[in-house]
DNA sequence: TTTTAATCAGACAATTTAATCTGGTTATGT
DNA sequence: ACATAACCAGATTAAATTGTCTGATTAAAA
């Protein structure tokens, strides 16, 4: 059951913070973030693909290759990982299914709901991964 | 796209709050549902079964038979009917998927996200059914 | 130069969720 | 009594999501 990502996007989010944690100019293959996160290798290298082509991940193919954040961790936003993988219709489709439900034609739970939803995009909009470094570590170690 | 609960739980919601909208005592057959609110005929017929056997929705078979409420509307909460065809592992599970996410292995959007999702649990405890009515018309008209 | 270890592309398989179909049972109203 | 209109139960199909496989290409290392 995935709460509101699909396991795509939930996995895309532990690998680029997975590979945020392990430092700047690291190269991880698939197969290690695999292991590390117990994701399927052909899944999890499927998704760090499509987060290549939106420039959030680089690849370098060959032997001794594999994948790292394009950018500096601080300038990646957790919403720009979901918006390139599920994209941001989750912030304007009608939580309870209507059909073109707007301001101007609310569903009955549109206003409590968008309060909700406001203050859920704002915080994936304003954290960094950079910013989740410590607890990834810590997590990881757990596992 | 569903945006946090499956078809099911939001056609279930539509229904719900759509014969409280009707008033105490009418008699809703699932066809008149279907139509009103654009959800296939037998797809809303099998969740009201469901509904029923969780107490909130009785039925009545027959000719000029149907679904009515169980209880009061005002009894009735938004997470109760949630709870009947969803779950609540929503508000137990990982947001990013983690295996066995708790508060002595936190993933790293833990706290963040508990927070919203306390909000939200909050509000789908709080709402009942009722306090609705006059919105779920408003909706209905304009479809 | 050859082996090896990686990405990458695209087809394929399995699982879950959504939706439909068939036939049975029930009770109302004519 | 009988036709009708509803719920109900279970099987089946369809679609979407998740996961796997095969082979090609690439580039570093032996």
């Amino acid at each position: 059951m995935t709460v509101i990502f699909s396991k795509k996007c939930e996995y895309g989010l532990q690998a680029v913070l997975y590979m945020s944690a392990k430092g700047n100019d690291c190269v991880c293959p698939a197969e290690e973030i695999s292991k590390k996160l117990k994701i399927p290798k052909e899944f999890v290298s499927k998704i760090l693909q499509n987060l290549t082509e939106s420039g959030i991940v680089d690849s370098k193919k060959g032997k001794s290759g594999g994948f790292m954040l394009a950018k500096d961790p601080s300038k990646i936003r957790l919403i720009d990982i979901v918006a390139a993988i599920d994209g941001l219709d989750l912030f304007n489709s009608c939580v309870l299914g209507f059909p073109s439900c707007s301001p101007d034609k609310p569903c009955p739970v549109h206003d409590k709901w968008g309060e909700l939803r406001s203050k859920a995009y704002e915080m994936l909009a304003s954290e960094t991964v950079d910013k989740f470094k410590e607890k990834t570590i810590k997590k990881i170690g757990k596992m």
